[in-house]
DNA sequence: CTGTCAATTGACACAGTGTAAAGTTAATAA
DNA sequence: TTATTAACTTTACACTGTGTCAATTGACAG
């Protein structure tokens, strides 16, 4: 089961990883990546077609170890949909910092790399049917705000979300985690719910 | 006054800006700027130390042709904060259109380039304060929502008005400019205002 | 023994930024 | 007039980082 081939390109994104979440915002090289990794340069690319492949591949890694669809899963159970409204945005306001540091490097390259910005609006793409999903139960209750649609009401709520901004509030406002969980929850509720 | 130096710079910025809002996020070099201006590449190093530089001297050009100043200046004649805080809304938020093509160039670079980062992070001060000013006024009014301090108010209403919320927005969510601006102006509202 | 897979080494092309040096041109000043 | 200076040109090159290519090695499977 475990090739090895396979194993090589674990330890590529298992490299990238570590250093992406060590290196504290410096741009991350193939060449760091190959030592951290064990490997020659040349070898990175036996498993991977360019950098941003490893950078996409690496937040989807991530993604995978942390259990992500799990934790927005669990708040699809809540009863009441302000109830759901509120786990959703637990489960995705803790899940930020944890990939913060390899989502910016993707980040990064968001401008410039056609490939990487397509990466990640497919995965913002699941955060908002997510969101969509969340002010949908809101509004099956009744109780969704009348200043808003559903669709504009489900990309608000993206927006607020959105890690930018998770990084302009805890990182430039110098807000707490808990602040930022507390408030986005305090926010959702006042703008979108009745 | 208008000495050879200080015209060929103006030309510069001038050639960069032109290039930046018709090329549609396609990076700028140096070479482009260097034959839109009609000069040398070298001639540029004679003016700029650094890329970095041309862009952050292009964006303060900008707003000063555009007169940021004076559209931010206005908000402050209001009577009541409530009235203040839609015409800050109002003006920032007709602004950002204005300026998205140039600041793009400046964001793309923002996560690598340590001397555009601390660029952008000034001029984002400024429309802070702004913010900040805003709901002071609102504030003295007695009309802050009870649910937020003064500061917090101030970061929420400016991550708020951020111009990734803006592209996320209109060019994500596919808002018009209308929408953007109206519904910013409800949800500051709703959010901030008793 | 042979084939093949993973990886290695070393060389190289390419883009783009920034530096350096020597030469040109036109205005300015003595 | 001649000398000087400022702005700019041309040519060349160093440097960084990505991605490609070819020849080679070592292991191990049939």
């Amino acid at each position: 089961m475990s090739s090895k081939k396979n194993d090589t390109r674990v330890n590529i994104l298992r490299a990238t990883w570590k250093l992406l979440e060590s290196g504290q915002g410096k741009a991350v090289r193939m060449s760091d990546i190959a030592k951290r990794a064990g490997i020659s340069r040349q070898a990175l690319y036996l498993h991977f077609k360019t950098r941003t492949d490893i950078l996409i591949a690496t937040t989807l890694y991530v993604d995978d170890m942390n259990g992500l669809e799990n934790r927005l899963r669990k708040s699809r159970e809540a009863n009441t949909g302000h109830e759901r409204l509120e786990a959703f945005i637990d489960a995705w306001g803790k899940y930020i910092p944890e990939i913060y540091n390899v989502s910016k490097a993707l980040l990064a390259v968001l401008d410039t790399d056609a490939a990487a910005a397509n990466a990640w609006k497919g995965r913002m793409q699941a955060l908002r049917e997510g969101c969509h999903a969340a002010m949908e139960a809101v509004n099956n209750d009744g109780m969704l705000s009348p200043n808003f649609t559903l669709k504009k009401a489900a990309d608000i709520l993206w927006t607020l979300l959105s890690v930018r901004n998770w990084e302009l509030l805890t990182q430039d406002c110098g807000w707490s985690q808990e602040d930022y969980i507390r408030n986005m929850k305090q926010s959702a509720r006042t703008l979108l719910v009745k």
